[in-house]
RNA sequence: GGGCGGAUAGCUCAGCGGUGGAGCACCGGUCUUACACGCCGGGGGCCGCAGGUUCGAAUCCUGUUCCGCCCA
C-alpha cells in the first residue's frame, strides 16, 4: 500500500514553491546533455541587463520561454536553456557613476582601469540578482551554461566578429554626423534615440542680410541658437519669391561669416513658411545630406557636453538652451527678428537619459548593414525562419529593406574596447572635441586586429594606443545565439544547439535585437554552408507588452507598476504564470489584473484539494493491481483527458499558451472536479463491489497524474509537489515530474467511448435540468424528493437505469424510477424534456412547486423555442439555402428543428396540464 | 506623412464563414464528509458605425470614427 502523506486544506504556495527549483537542479533535470539519438531542443533566453531586476515583462518571458522549454523537455527533447546576461554598457556605467559621484569622486578620477575593476566588482555583488529572481519564477534554465556577453570567451566573440567583418569591408570607420548624449557622452544608434512627438515649441523667424545689402531673406527655424552653425540658406529653385537671390552671400549677423544662397529641391518646401530654409550641415541629418549635396562646410558648434563650442565666438561656454535665448535676444536687438508661432515639433531624447539628443559631427565606427541584410531577408522570405505572429513579417521586411547603417561605437569605458590600434607616429591624436569619437585624427588609419599588433606595419612603430571607445552592447548581444554556445569554436554545444530553435522576445526588441542577430548569425556562422544552418533560430515567437490592468504602460513615474515578486509572494509564481500564460494572445497586450491572479490561485488550490480528495481515498490502493474494468464514467473522463490533451498538444504547437492554459483549466475544474470526481464517489463508497472501487481508484490516479503532467508547464511548483505526493501510486514513476513524460493522445481510443460520452451527456442533461428546476423553485438543496423517468425506447431505459444512482445523488433525488409508460397525468407537477434520446422527467410531487413559477418557466422555454424555431424555419424554408449549403449544416439544422419541435410540444403540454392543476 | 494592431457581456479577453463564448464581477440559493480560494442555479451582448460579397457575416471586402503602437 502506498505511503501517503496528508496535505493542508488551503495550498499555500509560499511553503511549496522554494522546495523544489533546488531539487530539480540538484538532480540535473535542466541540464542539456547532447544525448544522441533524442529531438533537440534549444533557446537562449534574452539576456537580462545586469543592473535590471525582474519587471514584469521578464515575468512574461520567462513564463512562455519556460512553458516551451518544459514541454519539450517532458516530450522527451535534450532541451537547453540557456541563461545570461547583458553587461548593459550604458546603463551598467551610469549606476556606478553614480555610486561614485555620491563618493565625492569620478570615473576620472579613478582612471579607466580602477573604474573597470570597480564595474566589475559591482557586478559580482549585485549583477547576478536577477537570475535569483528567474529561479523564483521558476525558469528550468540550463545554469551549468550561464553566459556573460563581457565574459573572456564572449568578448573573444565579439573580437572575431568585429575583425572578421572589417576584414570584409563591412565595419569601417568614418567622420559623420551621428545621435550624440550630452549627458551620457556618448554616440548613440538610431534606435537609441526615442522620439518624442507632439512637443510644443515655437517656429521662430528671424531675417538673414544680404551680403550686397540689397535685402535680406527670412528664415524659420525651431532651434534659433544652431544659426551659429549655419553655413547656406536654402531655397526652392522653383520659387520664383526667391530666384534672384540664389548664388548670392548673405552675411551672418552675430558672427564674422558670410556664405550662400543655394538652390535645393530635395531639402525646401515651398509651402511651408517662406520658403527659404537655414542650413546646419553639422547639426541637422537633413541639412548633413543636403551639405554633401552642395560640399557645404560642416560647422560643429558644440562641445561634447552640449555647450557652445569656440566656433560661437562670445556665446562660446554657453549650454545650448541658454544659448537659444541669447540669440534669440541678440537677433531681436539688431532688427533681425521676424516673428514667431506655437509649433508641434518632435524632439530626440536619450532612450536611457531622456537627455535631448543632438546631432553631432564625429569619427565612430559603423557597420555597413545592407549586405548582413539580404540574407537576413532571404531567411524570413524563404520561410527557413519563421515569425510569429505572422503580422510582424512585415515590419521585419519594411525595416531591414530600409536599414541604415549601424554606429557601434561609443564613448564609454563598460565594453568591449574596439579591438583597433593607432600608431603614436603615423597618427596623429588630435581633430576632435574632447571625448568625442575615439583617438586619432579622422584620417587617422586604424590597425584592426584580434590582439594587440606588435608593430605598425607602415612605419614599424611600436607605440601603439588601442581605439578607447567600446562598441554598442548590442553589438554583442548580436552574437548571443552562437556565441554563447562557444563560436567562434566549433564546439560541441555549437554543432548541437546551433541554429537555435526558437527566439522568443518582447517584439520591441525586434530592431534591436531580433534582427541584428539574423544578420550576424547568417553572416559570421558557418560561412559556406546553406543558409538553412546558418540562421541563428528557426522560429520567432514576440510577445506583447505587459501593461496595468487599464492598459496604461507599466512606468515608474504612473506608479502603476506591478512588482512580479509582490505577486508571487501573494499568490505564488504558479498562479502568476498562469495568469501570464492565459492572457498571452497572440499580437495582444496582455492587461495584467490581480482579481485574475488570484482567480488562478483558486484554480491551484481546487486542484490541489482534487488531489486531497483523491489521496484519502486511495489508502487501500495497489498501484501494482491489474488494471479493472472501467465503467461508463471512467471509459468518459478518460476519453476526455485524451482529447484534452491532444488540444493542449496542438495549441502549444501553435504558441497558443491562452489556448493551452484554458484547455487545462475547463478540464481540471469543469469535468474531472464538477463531475467524475462526484461521479466516483458512487464507486470508491460502494462497499459491495471493490472492484468497481479499484476501477475509480485507478481513473482517479491516472486523471491526477495526466493533469499534473499538463500542468506541469504552466504550474510548475504546485504540480511537482502534487506529483510527488501521489507518487507511490503511480506506476513506473519517474525521480520527477519535471522530467515526466507528457501526456499525448494515445492510438487507439476503445469502442466503449462514443457510448460513454452519450451516456454521460444525457446524465449531465437531466441532472442540470433538475438543478435548475430545484433553483427556479427555490427548493432547498438538502431537500429530497422523487421523480420518474419515462422513455420509450428500450435501450434509453437501460440507460437511465445505468445512471440513474448517479442522477440520484447529483441532484438530490429520494428515487429515480424508470418507466416505459408514458408517466403523468394529473399527480404530475413538473415535466422536464431530453429531446434526444427522448426523454421524460417528471416529478409528481406538488407540494414543491409554485405553481406560478412553472408557469413563468415554461412560458420563458416555449418564447425561447419559438423563437429559435422561427429562425431555423427561415433557414430551412429557403430553397437557396437547401440548395447550397453543405449537407452537414442542413442536417444539423434539421435535427435541431427536431428537437425544438419536440420541446416546444411537450412544455406546452406541461402549461395545460399545469392549467387542469391551478383550477383544482 | 507611411505602416501595423485593436474596438465582442459591467471588466479583461477568446472566437475570425454556419443559431454569440470564457474568466472575473453581479444576482439568488447553499458550509452536501476534497475545496466557502468551495458548491448549485441565474441574469446580462442590434459583436464600433455604414455599405458590399454570400443561401448564411462578429467572422471576408470597402469606407468611416475613435484608441494604441511602430517608422519617417
Amino acid at each position: 500500500m502506498p505511503n501517503l502523506r496528508e496535505l493542508s486544506k488551503t495550498y499555500e504556495p509560499a511553503a511549496v514553491e522554494p522546495r523544489w527549483y533546488a531539487f530539480w537542479v540538484e538532480n540535473g533535470f535542466f541540464a542539456a546533455d547532447r544525448r544522441t539519438g533524442a529531438p533537440r531542443f534549444c533557446i537562449t533566453i534574452p539576456p537580462p541587463n545586469i543592473t535590471g531586476s525582474l519587471h514584469m515583462g521578464h515575468a512574461l518571458t520567462v513564463t512562455i520561454e519556460d512553458i516551451v522549454v518544459r514541454w519539450h523537455r517532458m516530450r522527451g527533447e535534450d532541451t537547453l536553456w540557456l541563461p545570461g546576461t547583458d553587461h548593459a554598457g550604458i546603463a551598467t556605467q551610469m549606476v556606478v557613476e553614480r555610486e561614485l559621484r555620491s563618493e565625492g569622486t569620478s570615473r576620472h578620477d579613478l582612471g579607466r582601469e580602477k573604474f573597470l575593476d570597480r564595474v566589475w566588482r559591482w557586478k559580482e555583488l549585485y549583477g547576478g540578482r536577477i537570475n535569483e529572481q528567474l529561479k523564483v519564477i521558476g525558469a528550468s534554465l540550463d545554469w551549468g551554461r550561464e553566459a556573460f556577453t563581457l565574459s573572456p570567451s564572449l568578448s573573444r566573440a565579439v573580437r572575431e566578429a568585429f575583425v572578421r567583418l572589417h576584414d570584409d569591408g563591412l565595419i569601417y570607420r568614418d567622420y559623420r554626423l551621428i545621435n550624440w548624449c550630452p549627458r551620457c557622452l556618448t554616440a548613440l544608434s538610431d534606435l537609441e534615440v526615442d522620439h518624442e512627438e507632439d512637443v510644443l515649441g515655437d517656429l521662430w523667424s528671424f531675417a538673414y542680410p544680404l551680403a550686397d545689402g540689397s535685402g535680406e531673406i527670412v528664415v524659420a527655424t525651431t532651434r534659433p541658437e544652431t544659426m551659429l552653425g549655419d553655413t547656406a540658406i536654402a531655397v526652392h529653385p522653383d520659387d520664383e519669391r526667391h530666384k534672384a537671390v540664389i548664388g548670392k552671400n548673405v552675411r551672418h549677423p552675430l558672427l564674422p561669416r558670410e556664405f550662400p544662397v543655394i538652390a535645393d529641391p530635395v531639402l525646401v518646401d515651398m509651402a511651408f513658411g517662406t520658403g527659404a530654409v537655414k542650413v546646419t550641415p553639422g547639426h541637422d541629418f537633413s541639412d548633413f545630406a543636403t551639405g554633401k549635396r552642395h560640399g557645404l562646410a560642416e560647422l560643429n558648434i558644440l562641445n561634447a557636453d552640449g555647450t557652445l563650442n569656440d566656433a560661437c565666438g562670445k556665446f562660446a561656454g554657453l549650454d545650448r538652451h541658454e544659448a537659444r535665448r541669447k540669440v534669440k535676444e541678440d537677433l531681436t536687438a539688431t532688427g533681425l527678428f521676424r516673428g514667431r508661432k506655437d509649433h508641434l515639433m518632435a524632439i530626440g531624447r536619450c532612450q536611457r537619459c531622456k537627455e535631448v539628443v543632438e546631432p553631432m559631427l564625429s569619427t565612430q565606427w559603423f557597420v555597413k548593414t545592407k549586405p548582413l541584410a539580404e540574407p537576413a531577408i532571404e531567411a524570413v522570405e524563404k520561410g527557413i525562419v519563421t515569425i510569429i505572429p505572422e503580422t510582424w513579417t512585415k515590419t521585419y521586411f519594411h525595416w531591414m529593406r530600409n536599414i541604415q547603417d549601424w554606429c557601434i561605437s561609443r564613448q564609454l569605458w563598460w565594453g568591449h574596447q574596439v579591438p583597433a590600434w593607432y600608431c603614436t607616429r603615423c597618427s596623429g591624436l588630435d581633430g576632435r572635441p574632447e571625448g568625442i569619437g575615439g583617438v586619432g585624427s579622422k584620417d587617422a588609419k586604424p590597425l584592426v586586429a584580434r590582439e594587440k599588433p606588435a608593430a605598425c606595419p607602415e612605419c614599424g612603430g611600436t607605440d601603439l594606443v588601442q581605439d578607447p571607445d567600446v562598441l554598442d552592447t548590442w553589438f554583442s548581444s548580436a552574437l548571443w545565439p552562437f556565441s554563447t554556445l562557444g563560436w567562434p569554436d566549433d564546439t560541441p554545444d555549437l554543432k548541437a544547439y546551433y541554429p537555435n530553435d526558437l527566439m522568443e522576445t518582447g517584439f520591441d526588441i525586434l530592431f534591436f535585437w531580433v534582427a541584428r542577430m539574423m544578420m550576424m548569425g547568417t553572416r559570421l556562422v558557418h560561412p559556406g554552408r546553406p543558409l538553412e544552418e546558418r540562421v541563428p533560430f528557426r522560429t520567432i515567437y514576440l510577445h506583447a507588452m505587459v501593461r496595468d490592468e487599464k492598459g496604461e504602460k507599466m512606468s515608474k513615474t504612473r506608479r502603476n507598476v506591478i512588482d512580479p515578486l509582490d505577486v508571487t509572494a501573494k499568490h505564488g509564481a504558479d498562479a502568476l504564470r498562469f495568469t501570464l500564460a492565459s492572457m498571452a494572445t497572440q499580437g495582444q497586450d496582455v492587461k495584467l489584473s490581480m482579481p485574475r491572479v488570484e482567480g488562478y490561485r483558486h484554480f491551484g488550490n481546487k486542484l490541489w484539494n482534487a488531489a486531497r480528495f483523491a489521496m484519502m481515498n486511495l489508502g487501500d490502493y495497489d498501484p501494482a493491481a491489474p488494471a479493472e474494468k472501467r465503467g461508463m464514467f471512467e471509459t468518459w473522463i478518460e476519453a476526455r483527458f485524451e482529447e484534452t490533451a491532444s488540444a493542449v498538444n496542438r495549441a502549444l504547437s501553435g504558441y497558443r499558451f491562452d489556448e493551452a492554459a484554458n484547455t487545462i483549466y475547463h478540464f481540471t475544474w469543469h469535468e474531472l472536479c464538477d463531475w467524475y470526481i462526484e461521479l466516483s464517489k458512487l464507486a470508491l463508497y460502494d462497499g459491495a463491489h471493490p472492484s468497481g472501487r479499484r476501477a475509480a481508484q485507478q481513473t482517479l490516479v491516472k486523471m491526477l497524474d495526466g493533469v499534473l503532467r499538463l500542468l506541469h508547464p504552466f504550474m510548475p511548483y504546485l504540480s511537482e509537489e502534487i506529483w510527488q505526493a501521489i507518487r507511490p501510486c503511480i506506476p513506473d514513476a519517474g525521480p520527477g515530474l519535471a522530467v515526466a513524460r507528457f501526456p499525448d493522445a494515445s492510438a487507439a481510443s476503445p469502442a466503449a467511448r462514443p457510448a460513454a460520452a452519450a451516456q454521460v451527456d444525457l446524465l449531465k442533461e437531466i441532472v442540470t435540468g433538475i438543478r435548475n428546476l430545484r433553483g427556479e423553485h427555490n427548493i432547498e438543496p438538502s431537500k429530497k424528493f422523487g421523480a420518474v423517468a419515462h422513455a420509450e425506447a428500450e435501450e434509453t431505459r437501460a440507460t437511465l437505469a445505468a445512471i440513474s444512482p448517479a442522477v440520484r445523488k447529483l441532484s438530490g433525488l429520494s428515487n429515480l424510477e424508470v418507466t416505459a409508460e408514458p408517466a403523468g397525468g394529473s399527480g404530475s407537477a413538473i415535466r422536464l424534456h431530453v429531446p434526444s434520446p427522448a426523454v421524460d422527467i417528471v416529478i409528481p410531487a406538488r407540494e414543491l412547486v409554485d405553481f406560478d413559477e412553472e408557469e413563468a418557466r415554461l412560458r420563458k422555454e416555449i418564447k425561447k423555442c419559438e423563437g429559435d424555431l422561427e429562425g431555423l424555419a427561415k433557414r430551412l424554408n429557403n430553397p437557396a439555402f437547401l440548395e447550397k449549403a453543405p449537407a452537414a449544416v442542413i442536417e444539423k439544422d434539421t435535427a435541431r428543428q427536431k428537437d425544438l419541435e419536440q420541446i416546444l410540444a411537450k412544455a406546452k403540454q406541461a402549461l395545460e396540464e399545469l392549467a387542469k392543476m391551478k383550477g383544482k
